[in-house]
DNA sequence: ATGTTC
């Protein structure tokens, strides 16, 4: 393996390059945004390879990027950023992910913590009933062909529209909840069948439903026009994505391209950078398939904020205007998109893959609401659930540097395996009660396997995305009630 | 992440 230190070079106290020539067929540089005490840690993991790897993709462009939070993934890894030329550059599902448009939803109610005394069990235990969870879960939606068409194509829309939550809900999310571009068609009645009993659920692994209160407000112009307004101040936080119908997406896809690039003479360093030109008829079906599967986690996670809202409403002595529950944002961390972008002072589209890596749109972006419009777009990143959640705001030095892109979490530290082996999970929800948390789980070794010791502490991963400049800190909560699956 | 090796 070869030493970190040899392999970086050092461009300022939180910038990486992993010069090409790391490996001889590199189009492009890697740049790893990191602080020292992380590059042990990045090289373990053979990121660095995997950096390299991505490096080699026909038509990327500027450099194979890796945010704070980077560790090993499918392919590509975990935290990382590449975008590739519309002519002759390539698509591929592994810089997507297995779970399309996995991402994060934050809603803020008008409670303060103190209206939770004493509920706060009952409350989790709300949440859990209204909101299933686990692997392989299925919920109360059944969807036919013609549902499923319109989840494909609708996204949070059709959700709404269907009575799951509010019009208003729509105009803080990304691209409306409903990316336009979808081609239904092109995702399999294999994805299809998986993804029609799963809607409305939560998922396992590392999604979860979060009460978390604000324990700090670092920008409180920026907080207030986003509705958080003071310590105290109850949020919620929901993760997952598409379920078994995106994951079903990209297993299909990775089979299609691995089958066709030999046709457009592509050849990668690793099998599961499997990729088709985006201009081709195969990048297209992916990009409409995956568009689909993205629209579905939309809808998915508009279904469960519903019955979260449900939940509250159970629980809170309240009128529905007083629990409030309106949303913040809901941001993508697992998507391709094609992006309009200023290269060398000229406007290119270009094909964005970010893979455990958040948008981060500066103010005055043509694809924020209005109401984000000065300050930038709401950037949502959850730290483990012992630790706190991040809210900060896209920059200008995203835009030019990472194409708009930021971290997407705490970033993985012990692999779900080695968490599992080290880790008690009752142990775990003890420490955490002890602390004032309330966690329910379906399982207590997919608790060890999120426990905070299998994660980076969230903080320094902030700490190097601000230092770098890829996004500013708005306000950060502590948990205090977890669902996972 | 995932009906955790169709």
């Amino acid at each position: 393996m070869k030493r970190v230190n040899s392999a970086l070079e050092q461009i300022d106290r939180y910038r990486w390059r992993l010069p090409r020539e790391y490996r001889q067929d590199m189009r492009v540089p890697g740049i790893i945004y990191a602080s020292r005490e992380m590059l042990p840690h990045i090289t373990e993991e053979n990121v660095l390879g995997q950096v390299a790897n991505v490096a080699c993709l026909p038509g990327i462009i500027r450099a194979s990027m890796a945010m704070p939070d980077v560790h090993w993934g499918y392919g590509f890894p975990i935290g990382g950023v590449a975008a590739t030329d519309l002519e002759g550059g390539v698509v591929s599902p592994g810089g997507v992910g297995f779970d399309i448009n996995c991402g994060v939803r934050l809603l803020r109610t008008r409670l303060d913590s103190t209206a939770l005394d004493g509920k706060l069990e009952k409350l989790v235990r709300a949440l859990w009933d209204c909101i299933p969870s686990g692997l392989g879960t299925t919920g109360i939606i059944r969807l036919g062909k013609r549902d499923m068409e319109g989840v494909l194509t609708g996204g949070a829309c059709w959700a709404v529209e269907q009575g799951y939550g509010r019009y208003d809900d729509l105009l803080y999310t990304e691209e409306n909840g409903q990316v336009a571009g979808a081609d239904p068609d092109a995702v399999g009645l294999h994805a299809r069948e998986r993804g029609s009993l799963q809607l409305g659920t939560l998922g396992s692994g590392n999604h979860f439903v979060e009460i978390g209160v604000v324990d700090e407000i670092y920008e409180p112009e920026a907080a207030r026009v986003m509705g958080i307004e003071k310590t105290g101040q109850v949020l919620v936080w929901i993760h997952t994505g598409s379920r078994g119908l995106g994951h079903q997406v990209a297993d299909d896809y990775i089979k299609v391209m691995l089958e066709a690039m030999p046709r457009y003479g592509i050849s990668v360093p690793d099998r599961q950078l499997a990729c088709a030109p985006v201009s081709s008829k195969e990048g297209n079906s992916y990009l409409g398939a995956m568009r689909s599967a993205a629209n579905y986690a939309w809808a998915n996670r508009q279904i469960i904020t519903h019955h979260a809202r449900q939940a509250f409403a159970s629980v809170i002595n309240a009128c529905e205007n007083s629990i409030g529950l309106d949303l913040v944002y809901d941001v993508s961390h697992n998507i391709a998109k094609i992006e309009s972008h200023s290269l060398e002072g000229k406007a290119r589209s270009l094909c964005v893959h970010r893979k455990g890596a958040t948008r981060a749109f500066p103010p005055g972006h043509a694809q924020l609401p209005e109401l984000y419009s000065a300050i930038g777009q709401p950037v949502l990143v959850p730290g483990d659930m012992g630790r706190y959640s991040y809210i900060l705001t896209g920059t200008q030095t995203a835009m030019e540097e990472t194409f708009g892109s930021t971290c997407h979490g705490a970033g993985r530290m012990k692999s779900r395996k080695e968490a599992k082996r080290i880790i008690d999970g009752r142990e775990f929800v003890k420490e955490l009660a002890g602390r004032g948390i309330v966690v329910q789980a379906g399982s207590l070794s997919g608790i060890a396997e999120e426990a905070s010791l299998a994660y980076k502490d969230i903080t320094s991963v902030i700490d190097v995305v601000t230092g770098a400049g890829l996004s500013k800190p708005v306000a950060r909560t502590r948990p205090v009630g977890v669902i996972k699956g």
